[in-house]
RNA sequence: GCCCUCGUGGUGAAAUUGGUAGACACAAAGGACUUAAAAUCCUUGCCGCUUGCGGAGUGCCAGUUCGAGUCUGGCCGAGGGCACCA
């Protein structure tokens, strides 16, 4: 469409933007001139990484933010001369593609496939800056042959071992549940009350890096305080000892070992109780109401009503627990529901008068509570009554421990007396257990292990690597599926018939170490070069949700130190030097009369108020709070249809505008519709100017000077420091500045040079139209990120607050860099301000140059 | 219960880190251009009086300071994480 615009007496002839054109003609050149094909060189690298996808079939808006996040940034860099790594891959194993395999009887393997081919265009459309020569999928046989690798190799390292463990198991299904899986104390799919079955797992010893995970995140400058204090939680360190109590009351059981952080509260001592697990609780097994207990125990915990009582219940053993401060003081001894057993040593000594806990398991069982601690502004006749003092205090009631300072004096002394008399030792503790990595599913990495016939582990060679899955044409739903393919099952190793092992492995190992293949993606030989590891490690910045805080961030730390470990030429610690965590997106919910959720499409308004169904556009729409998008709720909004609607650069600049990446973004149509008109402005905007470069001016303007200078550099500022939505608003300025430039008399050089620099800046957010206003002003040019003139933003003049006590009474225009006296000339020769210098002298100045002026009057 | 984060117009948000509060955008109202629409552009936005000016104002209450959205203490509210971790 050719139309004509008229401007201030001047007449442009302008084409429309087409995005559907151009943007697929940018893509296709990308590609065709493998623009963003990444290889080891002597430049400064820059290795940008957004969480790689599952692929599920399509993607959705919590991708194209993160990946607009991601390619802004990779762009940028690129722009600046960084040589940039920016891949991108799919984390392809998991149980999805195995639900959806049982539900329509498809092949896990097609499924996914498909579902990747289907991404990746999407992907593509975005006009993302990716290397797709890297592209790697976790599911396939390319990849989980290394994996298989690092896992011996860990293996051989003891970092990985075999030890029976729970899990949740769903007797009606016969399988194993994820966490996830269990609602309500329940099987989701068979609706069966879930056991705990014990397996032979096989786990890796991350405890055996708990120390240094908790210390190095003192180091990562570039994470998120949020995240790293999750994870010094997660890790959860504490300093105590362990103490041995003295048992009576049987044959076989002469002492216990408990993990204490509160020695000092001995004097307290009321019960001792031990987890259900407790290796004590063999001598019990008999005695029917223990087993009805321990019964009870397993089910607590699972049922929300349960969480919500979590009511402490105990079962009394005979046995007796003697004080190791004082011989004299015997307390029962209990199993209790609160005790774990996979922390310390399953036994607790209790001290109700200063633990929450103990309080309310010995109010229930009327056990003793004495108070051994009082805080500070209370007298020694301080007595713990409805609820237990936790808190820091002073000693009483504890003979030699008496009024010391708790808890810094109290404990050390406490630990100092039991280490000296041998009964007790000074330890310290971690929360974080082994990561347990059998999954008893068929979609993933197979265990590269067998067992001989005595049921010894034997590794699979090297050589044999890797152990495919097989194909199953059918998954059935009892048990895992590889257990009962008997042909693969069987294996000769080195002469000897071995059964293979049937558990695979957890996902969250495939995406432990990706991003070291990226590093050499292409190599069949080895998971990775070290030569490549040592360019292009640490990722520079690794972008994703907050969901993954924990688990996914912690484990591939553990990863990456494992693969270190005992390890001569691998030297690296930390995977990912700086992190970020982006926001959600989110959308308005709707419900009918019948609250059922309504999608975005089947809802009409015609004022933005009142709602209504669409298809009748009479029943009213309940609308509900604005939440993050998902498919349960319906409030998702496809990007594939927006991208069609709209184009990749306006959904880029719309997903980037509202809100900064770290907080939760709003959908709106009228903000996206409003991006998809910035964008056409600015296309109208750039066909005006290319317009005028064909004519003649004259007069110099050193005003666009100093506005593109500023500009550019305030989106440097926001560019380092992830205030992408900042970026958006200054394109804004700079559209309302050129736009009304185009009235006033231009200086052609002056326009042109400025020009370019403003394109250049455009191009990591809305890349296509950029790049093609580029194309088409400065066809044989140089693409580079401009430099700022420092000095030219330091202008010559500047606008001063002037402060009368404190309150602003006027700004003043003044040239940049006076002294006092000469500001302050300038103000008393300013009439407007004589009203406030009535009968008044000046008492004090504060002066800061170039901002503010400060007169106090008295 | 414990830990962390955050409270700024009708809305999403800016604010060079202690120095002009509300940039930019959405929504609303009014206007310009146009035969009309689309597109584009401009103005307004709390209180008081007459244009202009003055006043209040960043959840609430104190404090530090010439000066506080920003720092300190207390309170109120919202969101997130962990959950019997001994």
């Amino acid at each position: 469409m050719r139309q004509a615009i008229k401007i201030n007496l001047k007449e442009f002839f302008v084409e429309r933007y087409n995005f559907k054109i151009i943007e697929n003609k940018w893509q296709k050149y990308w590609l065709e001139n493998n623009n963003f094909k990444s290889s080891v060189q002597k430049d400064k690298k820059f290795y940008c990484l957004e969480m790689f996808p599952y692929p599920s079939g399509k993607i959705h808006m919590g991708h194209v933010r993160n990946y607009t996040i991601g390619d802004v940034l990779a762009r940028y860099k690129s722009l600046q001369g960084y040589n940039v790594l920016h891949p991108m891959g799919w984390d392809s194993f998991g149980m999805p593609a195995e639900n959806a395999a049982r539900q329509n009887n498809l092949n896990p393997k097609t499924w996914t496939e498909e579902n990747i081919q289907a991404m990746k265009k999407q992907l593509k459309q975005l006009g993302l800056s990716i290397d797709w020569d890297r592209e790697i999928s976790t599911c396939s046989p390319e990849y989980y042959k290394h994996q298989q690798k690092l896992f011996l190799n860990l293996y051989d390292k003891g970092l990985v071992y075999r030890k029976e463990s729970y899990v949740n198991w769903d007797p009606i299904d016969k399988t194993v549940l994820a966490n996830e899986q269990v609602v309500d104390g329940k099987g989701w799919r068979s609706g069966a009350i879930v056991e705990r079955k014990k397996l032979n797992q096989w786990f890796f010893k991350i405890s055996h890096f708990s120390e240094e995970l908790l210390k190095n995140l003192d180091e990562l400058n570039h994470w998120p305080d949020k995240v790293k204090t999750m994870q010094k939680n997660w890790i959860g360190k504490s300093y105590g000892c362990e103490i041995d109590f003295k048992i009576e009351g049987s044959d076989q059981i002469k002492s216990i070992k408990c993990y204490t952080t509160r020695p000092d509260t001995l004097f307290g001592f009321s019960f001792l109780a031990l987890s259900v697990d407790h290796p004590l609780s063999k001598f019990y097994e008999d005695n029917p109401e223990f087993k009805k207990f321990k019964e009870n125990c397993s089910k607590t915990g699972t049922t929300e009503e349960s969480i919500a009582q979590a009511e402490k219940i105990g079962f009394k053993t005979n046995l007796l627990a003697i004080n190791p401060l004082d011989k004299d003081d015997k307390v029962p001894v209990y199993f209790a529901n609160f005790v774990l057993m996979d922390y310390g040593f399953g036994a607790v000594f209790g001290c109700p008068g200063h633990d929450q806990r103990d309080f309310d398991f010995a109010k229930k069982y009327n056990l003793k509570i004495s108070t051994v601690v009082k805080p500070s502004d209370k007298d020694d006749n301080y007595v713990v009554d409805t609820e237990p003092h936790t808190g820091p205090g002073i000693m009483i009631n504890s003979k030699f421990l008496n009024g010391l300072k708790v808890p810094e004096q109290s404990i050390s002394k406490t630990i100092n007396y039991l280490e000296k008399n041998n009964l007790g030792k000074r330890k310290t503790n971690y929360r974080l257990k082994d990561w347990g990595i059998s999954r008893q599913r068929y979609w993933g990495c197979p265990i590269p292990i067998a067992y001989d016939e005595n049921n010894e582990v034997i590794k699979i060679p090297e050589k044999d690597l890797p152990v495919v899955l097989p194909n199953i044409e059918k998954l059935g739903t009892d048990g895992n599926p590889l257990d009962n393919e008997k042909k693969w099952k069987a294996v000769t190793i080195n002469g000897k018939k071995c059964t293979r092992e049937t558990d695979t492995l957890d996902t969250f190992v495939d995406s432990s170490w990706y991003f070291l293949r990226f590093c050499s993606a292409n190599n069949k030989d080895v998971p990775f070069k070290n030569e490549d590891i040592n360019y292009w490690m640490p990722v520079d910045q690794y972008i994703g949700g907050i969901e993954h805080a924990i688990l996914h961030l912690l484990y591939s730390r553990f990863f990456v130190r494992a693969i270190e470990h005992k390890s001569d030429n691998f030297n690296l610690k930390e995977p990912f030097k700086g992190l970020f965590t982006q926001g959600m997106v989110c959308h308005q919910t709707y419900k009918d009369k019948n609250n059922k959720w309504l999608s975005p499409d089947e809802v009409y308004s015609d004022n933005g108020k009142d709602f209504f169904k669409k298809e009748n556009r009479k029943e009213i729409v309940k609308v509900g709070p604005s939440e993050s998008m998902s498919k349960s709720k319906r409030n998702t909004i496809d990007p594939e249809k927006m991208i069609e609607a709209y184009g990749a650069d306006s959904v880029r600049f719309f997903i980037l505008s509202d809100s900064p990446p770290e907080k939760d973004v709003q959908w709106s149509d009228s903000g996206m519709n409003s991006s998809f008109k910035y964008i056409q402005k600015f296309w109208l905007l750039n066909e005006k100017i290319h317009q005028i470069f064909k004519k003649e001016k004259v007069k110099s303007n050193s005003e666009i000077d100093l506005f593109t200078n500023q500009s550019i550099n305030k989106i440097n500022i926001a560019l380092e420091n992830f205030r992408y939505n900042v970026i958006i608003a200054v394109f804004h300025e700079i559209y309302a500045f050129f736009n009304k430039l185009l009235n006033e008399e231009i200086n052609f050089d002056n326009l042109k040079e400025n020009y370019k620099k403003i394109l250049i800046v455009l191009m990591p957010v809305a890349p296509h139209l950029a790049s093609e206003c580029i194309k088409n002003l400065y066809p044989d040019e140089q693409i580079k990120w401009p430099l700022i003139d420092k000095k030219l933003i330091q202008s010559k003049k500047s606008n001063i607050v002037v402060q009368i006590n404190g309150k602003k009474r006027s700004i003043i225009s003044i040239e940049s860099n006076l002294d006092e006296d000469s500001v302050l000339k300038i103000i008393k020769n300013d009439s407007s301000l004589d009203k406030y210098f009535a009968e008044k002298k000046i008492f004090k100045t504060i002066y800061i140059k170039d901002r503010i002026i400060n007169l106090i009057l008295k």
